[in-house]
DNA sequence: ACAGTTGCGGCAAGCGGTTGCCAAAAGTTG
DNA sequence: CAACTTTTGGCAACCGCTTGCCGCAACTGT
């Protein structure tokens, strides 16, 4: 229709279906059977070397790549992971994506990558629509409750990720420990009156920093406040900002970055000076946190790391090793990263 | 071994390797051929509807997901799609997943994540390996050359993204028209002596910027420097501003916000103020160019739409309308974002 | 030289769907 | 009411690969 030209050549730019190789092509060429071409291919030890090689030749000549579609249909694993996060928009994510993707494609896995958006039920669907498709979940700030985690991780392989639980193998980073020393670092500036901004309900994360908060706060004869919940973005800075400035406390420790640089805006165009008239302590030292004005002090964690973890966790869960039983837990360590958002406590 | 108890009841925490239910199950249950089930599922209307009703009841009862593994291997279709990015570590190309990925599952597509680590080897590695486990890629800033383009577009389908080419499907963002306008704007504020720092040498939009910004600011008659190649990331910005104060030029026009937002730090850093001593134009928009310091003038980029847009039109070339052709060329259109790392020219 | 191992490769039965083809059932028409 | 068309559902052959089982041949020890 296009081009009548004789006998059909490709349109520039479409794909030629052309036939891929199978495993019987590679056979074929080789001189044995699809069998001991699978075999050569996976398990090496298998097959004598010179037909190896042969083998090996053949398929490098032919091309060949194995369908992992049919490889995970008869042998029922997908080589697949997938990652579930609640906001890809959100550079919290993105470093645990990173260090996933990291870890995943070292060890041969497909990052099947999920956004909830922040809902139970879109995790729920995803976790049950991919169980076919994925040989294990990493569930990252997982909005899921106990009851609900538990039944899944009873089907599926599972590895949550700052949400920690009695069901299911989990990595957390442990801001709540550095939390005490953000408060230690307040105090010893001369702040009396401080405020926890909280970030969403269900996050089980922003449940552990407030609880730590609040436990310390009163310990250390601080008076303490509470706003919140906000959505953990930039744009609720500003209401965050606002609700913090009405509480008259000198300190902010916000539950993430997110939401301090938001207040950070706010708060300059409110001619709230930081941290002369208030100190903000950010949580996660994402991307941002060191540029933004003023740079934030923040509760640095090692999020890259926890994804690379989980991944690990998750693997050794699949692939057991028969001695070792895997983890069920690891604590990622955090420090304070004291930059210039935090300061003395005003006159 | 662990507890003896009567019966293997399943541990906490593993997996249950429960069988999952198949088409056959469904069949049996519902009282038809598992031919009917398939059909009931994907082409309705190619069942009575009782029948399809009672096939429907019944799957649902029974939880039953149909194995895109194999629907895959039958089929011949994967229903995922691979976008590969050469750094994901790049806020840059978060919105590009974003979009691709929010478009993807609009279209019940699963995406495959891959970063290449600015390698055209392993662009080229991904594409062959993945060739059977995805129906097309999206080839965000391909590192890849026209010739290799052209080659593994004719192979599977491809959109790129920011990689113009005539072999293949394109999205690009407009850059080079807001260069001009970016120029525009520098001129306007009494600058003469302009810079160019440059980013990869083996981006194609680096190229395309620099191309417009020589001839327009030549045509201006504006005195150009340029600078570099850098890595686009913020720790080159060091030495990219300690180059770009040498050349004695009062404003720079950057291959993009990361490199940007790096330079603000140096020159902050080294006492050039930005923008009374020199002027910085980013690129992109990304993520932190309004929250920097100075909030970085940039050139505003479409770039979560630029994702959407590459799936519909890979889709569209995946799944053809046989009367129109589809799409080979997206413009996304671009703005100068001006905020307050431009000022006027230093007397 | 003989029975017992061991190494290596082939056979064939799936894995869980899809789909071309066919036949029975139902609906149409003159 | 017979002949014909249209629905509708079943049969069975794949899709490409893995794997349990088997048998042959070469090797071991006595």
């Amino acid at each position: 229709m296009v081009t009548p030209g004789s006998g059909g050549e490709p349109r520039e730019g479409s794909a030629v279906p052309e036939r891929m190789p199978t495993i019987r092509d590679v056979a074929l060429l080789a001189g044995v059977a699809t069998s001991t071409v699978s075999r050569a291919l996976s398990k090496p030890e298998r097959v004598n070397r010179h037909t190896r090689e042969r083998i090996e030749a053949a398929a490098a000549q032919l091309n060949y790549v194995p369908s992992s579609q049919a490889q995970g249909l008869s042998s029922g694993r997908t080589n697949a992971v997938a990652v579930l996060v609640p906001d890809i928009t959100n550079p919290f994510y993105f470093d645990i994506i990173r260090g996933t993707q990291h870890q995943l494609k070292a060890a041969g896995y497909t990052q099947l990558l999920v956004d909830t958006e922040e809902s139970s039920e879109m995790e729920l669907e995803a976790l049950h629509k991919m169980r076919r498709s994925a040989d294990g979940f990493i569930l990252a700030a997982s909005r899921l409750t106990d009851t609900q985690l538990a039944e899944v991780s009873g089907i599926q392989p599972v590895v949550t990720i700052n949400r920690a639980s009695a069901s299911t193998p989990t990595v957390v980073i442990d801001t709540p420990s550095a939390v005490v020393q953000a408060l230690e670092h307040l105090a010893s500036l001369g702040h009396h009156r401080v405020c926890y901004v909280s970030g969403p309900p269900t996050s089980w994360s922003n449940r552990a920093r407030w609880n730590v908060f609040e436990e310390e706060s009163s310990k250390r004869g601080l008076e303490v406040h509470h706003i919140g919940p906000f959505t953990p973005k930039t744009t609720s800075g500003a209401a965050a900002a606002d609700a913090a400035a009405r509480t008259g406390a000198t300190a902010c420790i916000v539950f993430n970055d997110l939401l301090a640089i938001g207040m950070l805006q706010r708060l300059r165009e409110r001619g709230i000076r930081v941290p002369e008239d208030m100190s903000i302590v950010g949580s996660d030292d994402i991307f941002g946190a060191d540029f933004c004005n003023p740079p934030l002090t923040t509760i640095a964690s090692p999020i890259e790391q926890a994804g690379r973890v989980a991944v690990s966790m998750l693997l050794s869960q699949l692939n057991p090793v028969p001695g070792r039983s895997s983890r069920q837990l690891a604590v990622m360590p955090t420090h304070l990263t004291i930059r210039a958002s935090t300061g003395p406590a005003p006159a």
